[in-house]
DNA sequence: TTATTTTTGTTAATTAATTAACAAGTTAAC
DNA sequence: GTTAACTTGTTAATTAATTAACAAAAATAA
């Protein structure tokens, strides 16, 4: 049984958090605590728990590690997909070296695509960045089911196209504009204009 | 009276998506049409535009041109709000260069700041790079009032309290960690380990 | 012991967002 | 002129997400 968007959302934060948490402050933590640090409702944080089945304890709170130890097992069914950047231009990149460090972040970036040759068959932070041609072949023997866009061409529908035959089961978009992808595609869209503008409109 | 967030959101992503539209397909538009480049449902475009009171046309649907007016006046209420991007690395640079295109992103990014003295002092796409001490003086003379964050830095909270005492009043978050910001501070955090995190489990 | 405080776990209520349903207007075909 | 085919505009219904409310457990203080 899945749990819903919003609450898988906040459990791969409160991973994050967590993490840090138990190094610097402790084995323990409040659901209000937790809740503090994302800004959000304490009510969500116990109701996400529950919804997961982790009990905590009334003098000290939930226990870190076995907390942890849940959210991992639950956010890794049946396991952690394989993912693929297309595009090494700046975004690429950075997207690249936040995302790679294993402990952080347990979803793991097996190629790197480009148009550039300038780019290809170079290294970036362990990942190799192949021509846009060798798609079909690297998705298939990775298993990748995941990928992010990080270039603008015109041709960016083509690519999609290609990703998609190959396998690919999820797309980030974070600057083409609009593509065209089947219903059963998982498909996200982030353009940082679209949040600048929606605060531009309720800050005073 | 304000709208509901998600039509604004969806607002600002019909904007982008009708410039584009009209330029090469053409001066109507159906609500079914639309609502496919955002792969959403018609009701919700029709509900969305009757809300900012546009009317379409039984034969026709929708006049782009007078659409796009409106919704330029719908979302810059008073006026759109200036910018300034926290770190001019990679990730700074490539969003820097994403939102300055006037025609597509109303935002303004009037400046950056860096902690990197390679960095500080120069120009990156029409926009000064200033050293982070600068920025009480810089924001308040250019009454900038939204702060992208792009690096990850250890002292990140020390310049989001700057921040906020300059008289930012919304930060968008790419890649810090937690920080705590007042609850009248308009905030938003994209960490793409999240999203990935989401798609993982999602897909089969 | 008994009240008080604090926190979890859970159900119920509320609010927000999406989708369904359908009347009404318009054109085109017959 | 009538019917059929589309489309918009709007209300109602549904679903999803958040928040309120409160019982139960356990420690602490009186």
């Amino acid at each position: 049984m899945k749990l819903p968007p919003k609450t898988v959302e906040r459990l791969s934060q409160y991973r994050r958090v967590l993490k840090k948490y138990e190094e610097l402050e402790g084995s323990h933590i409040f659901s209000h605590d937790l809740a503090r640090l994302l800004k959000i409702n304490p009510v969500q944080v116990r109701r996400d728990l529950m919804l997961i089945g982790f009990s905590g304890n009334y003098r000290n709170g939930y226990k870190v590690q076995d907390l942890l130890k849940l959210i991992d097992k639950t956010l890794t069914t049946p396991k952690s997909q394989n993912t693929a950047i297309i595009g090494m231009g700046k975004l690429g990149n950075a997207i690249l070296r936040h995302i790679s460090p294993s402990d952080v972040c347990p979803v793991s970036v097996k190629a790197a695509f480009d148009v550039n040759p300038r780019r290809i068959n170079k290294d970036y932070s362990g990942v190799h960045c192949y021509d846009i041609s060798k798609i079909p072949e690297i998705v298939k023997e990775n298993n990748i089911k995941i990928a992010i866009l990080t270039i603008s061409d015109d041709d960016i529908q083509a690519i999609v196209d290609v990703l998609i035959e190959s396998g690919i089961k999820g797309i980030v978009n974070y600057i083409a504009g609009p593509i065209r992808v089947p219903d059963e595609i998982y498909f996200k869209e982030y353009d940082i204009r679209t949040t600048l503008e929606e605060m531009s409109y309720f800050i005073d």
